[in-house]
DNA sequence: GTCTATACTTAGATAGAC
DNA sequence: GTCTATCTAAGTATAGAC
């Protein structure tokens, strides 16, 4: 990729990250990069698709992870989404905190995040899932995802705390 | 409170949740109540103080828990802030989901809820917290807080839920 | 308490020069 | 590839009539 396309990439993702999507503009990223707003339209037709470019890679591995997620232990899964998060961490929140994210993948991706969690907790929860089930499967969906996310917030991800979440997850699923 | 300001109210709450905060206009709102954008401010001086009002009881709930959460046993604070969590349910995802709501409640409000959240977390993980008894902290505080939210999205909250989701929690906090 | 009209600002986006 | 200049739309907010 051409190396100003790149640097937009780094620019909007650290801005998305902490201002939100719609809370960032286009001038906000030219800023950044010490160019105008105008010169972004060179590279990209639209802010829609400054973040598609962002969000396409780390879609496109969680809609892999959702369709491998029915053949995959419990344990399995887990791990595999531990790892999913970590990667994904900085553009998680901006899909998660934004409903006018949500709205613009509807339209713009094949799957929606949203669907591909339903896969993951589905199966987590294991086939003909009672109440009691689903809610240890959303639980330990959660604790993966917003442990990962506190764990990276002020230092890297270490062997030692990735099998202490997947410990926890486990506890949580095992009633 | 006067019948028109509780309407407001009301519809900011359902329009805030849907679409957040910032993807809200005044104008969005006056709408649903078939007035002008223009008579919202005989009742509120500004979009910031519509928030205030939706989030102040909320807020004010969570100091309180927070203050008190270091002489709540883990079990109890857990209890706590479920109930929190479930009445809080409409607008949480305001607060958490919007970096500009973040920094309006900064401004506006004296203990912001990231340091609310921090308070809880530490008392969820004892005195001279190791890594891993951090981790498990925010382990479980995450399953109350998306557990809880899961349930309430489909259905209301009954007491098999509730202990269903306590549970977990307890059994993510003792490693 | 609500309206019309409008001021002011910011944002996304385009045209055309360089 | 980037700029200047500009358009259009939308949003917050106010003034003053009713």
């Amino acid at each position: 990729m051409a190396d100003t396309k790149q640097r937009i990439q780094d620019v909007a993702r650290e801005l998305f990250a902490r201002q939100g999507y719609t809370g960032t503009s286009m001038a906000d990223i030219a800023g950044r990069l010490s160019i105008t707003p105008a010169a972004l339209y060179y590279h990209y037709k639209s802010k829609a698709d400054v973040l598609d470019a962002l969000l396409a890679e780390p879609l496109a591995a969680y809609a892999e992870l959702a369709e491998r997620a029915s053949v995959l232990t419990p344990a399995e899964l887990l791990a595999a989404f531990v790892d999913f998060t970590a990667r994904a961490n900085a553009v998680i929140p901006v899909v998660t905190g934004d409903p006018a994210v949500r709205d613009l993948l509807d339209e713009r991706f094949p799957r929606s995040p949203k669907e591909m969690m339903d896969a993951v907790i589905a199966a987590l929860a294991g086939p003909d899932p009672d109440r009691p089930a689903l809610i240890r499967a959303h639980a330990a969906f959660a604790v993966v995802k917003e442990a990962t996310a506190a764990v990276l917030a002020e230092r890297g991800l270490e062997s030692a705390d990735r099998k202490e979440i997947l410990a926890a997850a486990r506890r949580v699923l095992d009633a």
